[in-house]
DNA sequence: GTCCCGGGCC
DNA sequence: GGCCCAGGAC
């Protein structure tokens, strides 16, 4: 077994199966996708309950940008954020918001088609092909960075460096990716924070005890 | 590199 | 009130 695999282990045996993305269809995790840009999930979920159950593509279209941006304010950045809104559902409009036809496509097409649309970056287009589309892609965010600056290995600098790395050393798995993504998310808030806390994380046999 | 922005915690 | 936290566009 590889490093990875065994970093994803005991995480998983430590916190088990975490259950990304809370979310009630694949039309919520995109919206979710992008208002959580720079954004703790906390305030997303303000915003989700702000929309009274009806997230749908139709209703972010028959908004005005001024009634997204009063809807959405809780997430901040409001202003650019209603706009990737719109953005991102005229692209699921272009096919029909229809699941199983985006999922029949290939992964790397759906992926470059996600990188056009304004305000889909890397991690937002692979936090949607993977909890929406359930492609096999593996999310690299700010949390998965620190936490591989501090391991001893070497996974790269830049995100697809990392993004490539992982998937190379992992099996392609949806729900591996799924899982693995949502424990260094937790275990990056309950240990691996910008000031290190060490004690009590279940890595700390594995990780290099460095100042980042 | 700078700008966009609000909420939580102290 | 000050500081920390969280991606993408340009």
């Amino acid at each position: 077994m590889g490093e990875l695999e065994k970093i994803y282990q005991t995480l998983y045996s430590y916190y088990g199966d975490l259950r990304w993305w809370p979310a009630d269809t694949p039309f919520e995790v995109m919206v979710g996708a992008v208002l959580t840009q720079n954004t703790t999930w906390n305030n997303v979920e303000k915003t989700l309950k702000q929309f009274d159950g009806n997230i749908s593509p139709e209703r972010i279209l028959d908004l005005s940008i001024e009634e997204v941006q009063e809807i959405i304010r809780p997430t901040g950045f409001y202003r650019q954020k209603s706009q990737y809104l719109k953005a991102v559902t005229e692209w699921f409009l272009s096919y029909d918001c229809d699941i199983d036809l985006i999922k029949k496509r290939p992964l790397l097409d759906i992926r470059f088609e996600l990188l056009q649309v304004r305000g889909i970056g890397n991690e937002t287009a692979d936090s949607i092909l993977l909890y929406a589309f359930e492609f096999p892609t593996f999310v690299v965010d700010a949390y998965t960075m620190r936490l591989f600056r501090r391991f001893p290995i070497n996974a790269g600098k830049t995100y697809m460096e990392v993004k490539n790395y992982c998937e190379e050393e992992l099996p392609q798995d949806t729900e591996l990716y799924n899982h693995f993504h949502a424990l260094i998310v937790h275990n990056g808030k309950e240990h691996c924070k910008k000031k290190m806390d060490c004690t009590g994380c279940p890595l700390e046999v594995f990780c290099k005890k460095i100042l980042s």
